[in-house]
DNA sequence: TGTCCACTTTAGAATTGTTCTAATCTACTT
DNA sequence: AAGTAGATTAGAACAATTCTAAAGTGGACA
């Protein structure tokens, strides 16, 4: 990865935002996180994320876009959206909202929160507390 | 499996089943009827349903359960849901609905249709088809 | 600025749910 | 009863992810 692409003020920035995250400013981390955080909302793969890398002429090991998804995931730096069992997608949108998910290209796209009106939901089973709604919309490409 | 405990009624039920879905009415296909469709929806993965067969005397291989519950998909008379990215559930309930997820002990609860009420969802981007609508609720158990 | 050490990265092995292979068996047709 | 397409099986293969343990590095501190 080319650093001289990235300015030192969006260095400081990404720096900034993994050590308030409780993680060290690492080369790869910072390439990452640049990948990741650099423009608009994503959604990921570990084998999509890892392309890109490479792409950006950075080398950097399967092993490592793991434990980097893994441990931004861990710090709320990402999220995680379950709507595939072939593969994990990691979502760089944080705040709560909703998926459509095009299973012919296995390509998510968000919805915001505002757009789908869940106007009642049954209560939760007593003993258990609310961790999150997801809403998944699952889309096929239209025939010819 | 001990076959005497199925009345001939229910073997009839069950086979009709199977070729109504153009399925041969075979032994392990018939147990494994039994145990999915015998009382009430249920949520198995493949583990948990090869277990099952085990403690019911049902000496079925691995393969054979994954081949019957994916048969039994296709055809329609299952369906999967997607919450964990560890392991595939499937559901003997094949109408629309909901679910919660119990993360703690990877337990699904039905949810039926009528009590989530989206009143308003976003349109499918153009090109696209809508495939389903799936609302998990996930719950963690309350802390003592 | 150099030392040090906890943290990070890495290659490759291991793990695990699922699918495949190809040999054997069986339900159903004739 | 024989023939055959389809079903079952043990075990190998597969693919996403995690683990191992060795080598590298960031940053605190002297
Ligand atoms: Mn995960
Ligand atoms: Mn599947
Ligand atoms: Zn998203
Ligand atoms: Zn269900």
């Amino acid at each position: 990865m080319n650093f001289d692409a990235l300015t030192p003020e969006q260095i400081d920035r990404l720096s900034g935002k993994l050590r308030a995250a409780g993680l060290r400013s690492t080369r790869p981390r910072l390439a990452l996180a640049h990948l990741l955080f650099g423009a608009g909302n994503r959604h990921v793969t570990a084998e999509t994320l890892h392309e890109e890398a490479r792409n950006a002429g950075l080398s950097v090991s399967q092993a490592t876009i793991y434990n980097t998804l893994n441990q931004f995931l861990s710090a709320g730096l990402l999220s995680e959206v379950i709507v595939d069992h072939a593969r994990s997608y990691f979502d760089t949108n944080v705040t709560d909202h909703h998926h459509f998910f095009i299973e012919d290209e296995t390509r998510l796209i968000d919805i915001p929160l505002d757009e789908v009106a869940l106007s009642s939901l049954p209560n939760a089973p007593s003993g258990y507390d609310l961790a999150g709604v997801d809403v998944v919309i699952r889309l096929l490409k239209a025939p010819a």
